[in-house]
DNA sequence: GACATTTTGTACCGCTCGGTTACGAAAGCT
DNA sequence: AGCTTTCGTAACCGAGCGGTACAAAATGTC
């Protein structure tokens, strides 16, 4: 592959990973499909043959730049999930799902949605790598939660593979409406809202 | 417009609303830009120089289609919430969005947010007009659930804006769950889960 | 029945885009 | 100097969108 740093010929004048970031951005901003590759090597900085060359297709280049999106999402998700109780944990990963939909260092909303919900039929498999990526995140809930469950950390009566996909299915829509402009401020208000599902006894 | 039915010249051998039905499925099931004219022209049964002459151009098209689309969401949801507490609109709401969204007789999901989240700047347009679809979804929930906090019909502390948009939010996040084959049974679950948000009192 | 009107089906054009390759210049190592 | 690899420019192909020309077909009107 072309992961080995090759110590003769010319040297690469860019940063494999760096590009691989702008290409996300791209992608994160316009989707698979509305992701041209003029924008793309122009966010990139780098030309066309450099891309194919590097990367292969524009679909290896999305796997790329996913994957690596991937890497630090997870990492965030495992981070929120790694508090004492069910409570904590799930509102530490609604809030910084709400925070990190909302950040400005990067486009709004999530990749793992904004990528390409619905694709024409050759690109089905965007769409299948998109899905795959958000089942993973709702295992690490559920795995968090089955533990909870076990440990008899949550409120009597609650199934804790339907409260995981409660808390995605949140998340999804929160980055849904943070695609569509609505504040970091209004997204944790809804936290709190949702919050209430998981106490037990009244506020 | 095209509206006016002409009693003079060969008349049409379609009926407008039926195919605007078509190209919303098509839409819905492989967002805007990833519906080819062809796919479109091939579903609907009709040519493109009558799908030119009828409704202008494929933006055209699609805003006809999915303002049809949006009649009838927005009688369900109207249907839904016209319960007589805001639990049993909200209740409604989440119950028949789950059904919808995992109907047989129309795609999975929810064009609004299948229609095309993140396009390309040319067709940055679409992705607005779905915005304010879904915008005024919230409008009407939250309308409703103001007028649930005025008849003091709401648990305590609880802010109605935030509570519409946190059931908004689920509502997305089962849409973009739906889409990738959660069965309606799941989603129903994930409501019971939701639900206890609203109860002011323990379970 | 002749005529005007409108739609239909087939074919075509111009343009852009994705995907890919060719080729010479440039930059490094041995 | 020679080898290797990458870079930048340029071009090619097929497909899709947008739009149109034209003749045939179907209807109402005179």
């Amino acid at each position: 592959m072309s992961t080995e740093t090759p110590t003769i010929g010319r040297p690469r004048a860019f940063d494999e990973e760096a590009v691989l970031d702008r290409a996300a951005e791209v992608f994160w901003r316009h989707g698979y499909e509305g992701a041209s590759m003029t924008a793309l090597t122009s966010a990139m900085g780098i030309n066309r043959p450099s891309l194919y060359a590097t990367f292969g297709s524009k679909e290896q280049l999305f796997e790329r730049a996913f994957a690596r999106y991937r890497e630090t999402q997870l990492a965030n998700v495992r981070a929120a999930l790694d508090r004492p109780t069910a409570y904590a944990a799930i509102e530490a990963f609604l809030r910084s799902s709400a925070d990190g939909l909302t950040a400005g260092d990067h486009p709004l909303g999530c990749l793992s949605i904004q990528g390409g919900l619905a694709c024409s039929p050759e690109n089905a498999r965007i769409s299948e790598v998109l899905a795959a990526g958000r089942a993973a995140n709702e295992a690490v809930v559920e795995e968090r939660l089955s533990r909870a469950a076990r440990e008899g950390d949550l409120p009597p009566g609650v199934d804790h593979r339907a409260l995981a996909r409660f808390v995605m299915a949140l998340s999804e829509g929160f980055a849904v409406h943070a695609a569509s402009g609505t504040s970091r401020e209004d997204l944790q208000a809804s936290v709190n809202v949702a919050l209430r599902a998981l106490v037990p006894s009244q506020s």
